[in-house]
DNA sequence: CTTGGCACTCGGGCGCCACGAGTGCCAGGG
DNA sequence: CCCTGGCACTCGTGGCGCCCGAGTGCCAAG
């Protein structure tokens, strides 16, 4: 069968497409593959991956290019997963070692991201759904003002500041906080909501007011917080590929400055270690149809905490960049596993 | 006196080239402004502004840009502050109004400086070394570990996790923690590094390592932290000065990336309320010698905290982009103030 | 000091042409 | 049945030469 061929001259094509960033002609292909054949059989192959939608011409004369047709059964089917070399293991880890707290951790793994595979890095923040309470810790500012602060155990600190409608003595908060505690800590944050309801219950009728506006903020703020937040890094990677996208990066940028958006980029979660690759116009926004995302889970054992990823022209080194995104995403979710 | 008349000359090419973005010549001049005399005088004009440097000709035979020199002149003698719109006055504090913490605050800052200066935002966290100690909270993890909490004035929480030599009892636990906010609280943190260090005097020869262990991490930790962190928004916005950056936006970019260059950028402390202006080449940076920086401090009442401001080109409306740039610190500021 | 006139300079845009890369098709050979 | 060399055709790209117009500097006159 000549299918396996035909497959090969595809992935041929992506290769130097890829490196080249210009159209890639039959001659071009036999001297720089060692394949067996002649120019003229490669073209009837192209025509055949032409029709079949896999290739396309941007002019009448001149060379191939990928379709996100093709792209797609490229990282299907013939795309490995490149390694990354030593040195680059080596930077990732030292990179990384360096961090101090979740924020750090999370800033660092965007820069590296960005550096390692040179394009543009996104990096969700570990869900508070799916991570459990810690500490809870309320400290009295003013009489009547509570500042509250709950740890993870994914290491995040969420703080509000409660305005009580009357004044709270220290008597009262360490019993509120010995309460709260006690109904809480070890548990997932989304059991937590029923946990506290009845917390109230164990205070006198005076004190009811004060103790409910801290619980409903507290409630409040474990549901809100869970909206995830996402930060974005090597931007600068985008105005390297000034003509791969056709209108300009700028609605490209626009795009990734909108929250919203990098949530839906990164997707929804899947089993670990499993790499989602979208493709053009697989990413349902128009002002991203020349992109393509490369993005996976992280976490600490086999639960998904949040996801990290790359935004990249749909003409990308696809092993390269799931190699990367790979590596680092199991990095750093040894690094959650151990540290806080 | 002519002087007066060659300003005006300078205020206009100044205006126009910003608003046009192409050379402007004496006739174009003449024709948009209502200076009442002949574009030979203006020619006139211009050769003797030309001879001072305030203004260049790309070409032999095109109109004239305003150099550095002359975009300086405008700043200093000819631009005003343009008063934002009442619209532009609402949004602010609409959009700043929903802010939950410190962390919402600075995000909505930066997005919102870049959405109505149309560019590249920088705003700084309020500096740690301006703002005191409002708590200082210790939370035992394991026996041996301790998870460090300092909650500042500012609303800021910074987080440490301190691994002990042996095992810490809640009752040390407790009396450390009530020891070091007796000696910290509503200190400034650059003063609390001395009061600290007699704290571990009071405990007994066997904790003494552990306490002292705690003690070195929260000094540690007050002075690394006031590193001061910088977030950067409306990068997009870069893209649309395509060709008013020679090199392209790259290195731009790039630079922007480097959180030691934002600081810097910045600049130093200064009143309250002074806009601080620079252009092209006063960044020492090579990079940056095609973009000026407008930048101003905010805080609460007379105290600066921290630095915000926004990157451009050169070519640039100086008037209201400091009209923004100094709305919008105001209004942090206060917010600052009241909240937290 | 201002003004109109005038000669000069150049950069940018347009049309033209030739080159070359690349293709599709076809007829012949293994 | 598939591969191959040959050949005619297409078209995008780059170089060249040309002209036009905007803008200037200078000068002599008001």
């Amino acid at each position: 069968m000549h299918e396996d061929r035909r497959l090969e001259v595809l992935r041929a094509i992506v290769e130097d497409y890829v490196a080249t960033n210009e159209p890639v002609g039959s001659r071009a292909l036999v001297e720089r593959h060692h394949l067996g054949v002649s120019p003229a059989t490669i073209r009837n192959d192209m025509a055949v991956l032409e029709e079949e939608g896999y290739i396309a011409q941007p002019h009448t004369s001149a060379g191939r290019v990928p379709t996100e047709l093709g792209y797609r059964l490229f990282v299907d089917r013939l795309a490995g997963v490149k390694p990354l070399s030593p040195a680059e293991r080596r930077a990732i880890s030292v990179f990384l070692e360096g961090a101090v707290d979740l924020d750090d951790v999370i800033a660092r793994t965007v820069r590296l991201l960005a550096q390692v595979t040179r394009q543009v890095a996104v990096v969700q923040y570990p869900s508070l759904t799916r991570s459990a309470v810690r500490h809870i810790e309320l400290v009295r500012l003013t009489p009547s003002r509570v500042m509250l602060v709950v740890i993870t155990t994914t290491g995040r600190v969420e703080q509000r500041v409660v305005d009580c409608p009357a004044p709270v003595g220290e008597d009262l908060l360490a019993d509120l906080r010995g309460r709260v505690n006690a109904a809480t800590v070890g548990r997932r944050l989304t059991e937590v909501g029923d946990q506290v309801a009845s917390v109230a219950d164990g205070f006198a009728p005076d004190d009811r007011p004060s103790v409910l506006v801290v619980l409903s903020t507290l409630v409040e703020s474990l549901v809100e917080q869970s909206e995830e937040r996402v930060v974005l890094g090597g931007t600068a990677n985008l105005t390297r590929f000034g003509q791969d996208f056709p209108r300009s990066v700028q609605p490209v940028l626009e795009a990734l400055e909108e929250q919203v958006v990098l949530m839906r980029l990164l997707g929804e979660a899947t089993a670990p270690e499993r790499v989602t690759v979208r493709i053009g116009h697989e990413n349902r926004l128009e002002q991203l149809s020349a992109a393509s995302v490369v993005s996976v889970g992280y976490g600490s054992g086999d639960e998904v905490l949040a996801r990290l990823g790359v935004v990249g022209p749909t003409r990308m080194d696809y092993p390269g960049t799931i190699g990367a995104v790979l590596a680092v995403a199991r990095y750093v979710g040894r690094l959650l596993a151990e540290s806080p």
